[in-house]
DNA sequence: AATATTATTCGTACTTTTGCGAACAATTTT
DNA sequence: AAAATTGTTCGCAAAAGTACGAATAATATT
């Protein structure tokens, strides 16, 4: 779980999931031309995402197309949620 | 958003705040006795939390008591479902 | 085959994070 | 007042994260 959180500690990482999951844009070129960051420094942070299993990228020549990886995204949100009940539950202190 | 999830992005901390959640130690040293890190590390930890609001801190001398922020913590709750709903919508790709 | 397009990897620099022990502060007990 | 307890801050070191441009790889176009 902290793997995902540290993934999702990052504005532009942020970003990038909310455009996936508005398709507003699915490429590497499109989110490069808003996100104010290098292509290199986008690729990073694509990486990170799909090491961390939040992403995928599959290469269509000559663009490469992420995708949310929906899998492993429901086990993120079944942590965190649970995380918030733990929360919710009691009054601490 | 970032910043929270940035804040949750450490096995340690993560561990602070279930620990907080069960109510089984709001105490620096009781954490201190259960985690594997110095004293000095946990008090970073535990800076880096209240930094980021998540929890707060009160000197009930000779100790240090914790408790989660509720309020902020109500923020991280609605900002990560309103992620969680907004990628689940969408079919991306 | 040469060129153009797209994205990744490489090399570098800088900053931040993580972690520890020692020193320090604050309070309570002796 | 001295000693003990509790937790933070300081100083340092190692590791990881962030970012860029240049070089490279891979494919498509000319």
């Amino acid at each position: 779980m902290a793997r995902f959180a540290k993934a999702l500690g990052h504005p532009v990482r942020l970003a990038i999931l909310q455009m996936l999951a508005n398709q507003t844009c699915c490429y590497h070129g499109d989110m490069s031309e808003i996100l104010p960051v290098a292509k290199s420094t986008l690729s990073q942070h694509l990486n990170e995402l799909k090491d961390a299993g939040l992403i995928q990228g599959t290469f269509t020549p000559p663009t490469v197309k992420y995708c949310i990886n929906n899998q492993n995204w429901a086990l993120v949100k079944k942590m965190f949620e649970a995380l918030f009940t733990e929360l919710d539950n009691e009054e601490c202190c």
